[in-house]
DNA sequence: ATGTCTATCTCGCTC
DNA sequence: GAGCGAGGTAGACAT
């Protein structure tokens, strides 16, 4: 990883132009041959960057950039599309490369996906006698997240979200629409489980006969038994 | 801007939980606080990260932690959520702060945005006769983005993508569906526009009524007035 | 390789 | 502050 810190100017040419005045930004070259901007604020994202696979390029500095003040170009190519990004450097104030070796990554607990392993388990939150079938469950236009049956044996679609936003009602829809033209599925009905509901996506599941529960994540996986042992 | 290489392990709980062993890695302090984990690849994003406004506090190891080799721990704390990020640091292998002031930011051009003014400046793109209304046309769900009539005096709205998807397809439709329930509008039809269309959203979308016009950007930047003065 | 879906999505805008 | 939509969305996972 090399780290600098120059004055400099960026240009970006791809899905979209984009450009970046003279001023001075942190330069990340990565091991893998990424390259970020970073400026001073706005965190989270870069100013601009390119993915990987790609090569940077140092090349001289045409005699108008020279004039400009231009002491070196970067050329940073993106190896499988036309996306180009050209840093222009007036002057470097730090330049320093570190070996950083393998990362082991990171590992995450209240993903969708875990809430959607316990919900499967305890498919009983839905309502009394609802029974589990499988996750997961594939229809032509993608999977539905859990497929269970109610008490009277009626199937039931449910849409899991962190966060149930009109997206999710509308997926959920579409699958309802499918589901209801297979003679041996319908009538299926929709549940739309979510640990937060924004009120319009509460309000046009309602409108369309879905139903709305919320998920307490952290009761959920104190009823977990592979969690629970633990105590 | 402060920059700093070590090997450290680093903790986040807040919207979720996460968890990074002990490797080496970049932390990036930002002059407004904020702190970036970056590791050697996986360009763009960083492995772990807390966004301004929050506070740094670097606090002594605790007896299992200095027994365990944590020389120091960085405790960032979001300043309105719960949201915690702790650092604990081994071992510090670089450290240099930059001071790079003001970022005029930047500045982009062939977005949806610009999709739009062009349009709404050529409207006429739509069919012989089609007179400009507005842009962001507001309605209770979100804005519309082109409010236009036809020939014979039918509004028209307008969704503008530059790449055509399903999702933009069932947008239009929730507008149609409500603005059609409004007398002062009814009928309204629906105008798909975008530099690409993909099958799928295509075919959903003629099958609702709703006509796909494809928009050629460059021809569309070379038509603009503003543009076409510059030769 | 391609498509689909999630995201501590971020970011900007409007009401 | 909440809601809504765009993004060079990126990144993960399945086909």
């Amino acid at each position: 990883m090399r780290l600098v810190i120059a004055r400099c100017s960026v240009d970006y040419a791809g899905r979209l132009s984009a450009h970046l005045p003279l001023a001075t930004r942190l330069l990340l070259v990565k091991g893998d041959g990424s390259v970020l901007v970073h400026s001073d604020s706005l965190s989270y994202k870069p100013l601009n960057w390119m993915s990987p696979p790609c090569t940077v390029a140092v090349i001289e500095p045409d005699a108008d950039q020279a004039k400009a003040g231009v002491s070196e170009v970067w050329r940073v190519a993106q190896a499988k599309t036309a996306d180009l990004l050209m840093i222009s450097i007036h002057e470097i104030l730090h330049d320093s490369s570190h070996e950083l070796g393998f990362d082991p990554g990171l590992s995450k607990d209240g993903t969708e996906a875990h809430l959607q392993k316990l919900l499967a388990e305890q498919i009983e939150l839905l309502g009394d006698g609802f029974t589990f079938v499988r996750r997961e469950y594939m229809t032509a236009i993608g999977p539905v997240d859990i497929l269970a049956k109610d008490v009277s044996g009626r199937s039931i679609a449910v849409e899991i979200k962190r966060r149930g936003d009109i997206d999710g009602v509308e997926q959920l829809t579409r699958y309802l629409e499918l589901m209801n033209r297979d003679p041996h599925l319908a009538p299926v009905a929709g549940v739309f489980a979510a640990q937060e509901i924004k009120p319009q996506a509460r309000t046009l599941a309602e409108d369309r006969g879905i139903r709305c529960v919320l998920l307490d994540y952290d009761a959920m996986r104190g009823m977990d038994d592979s969690h629970s042992r633990l105590f």
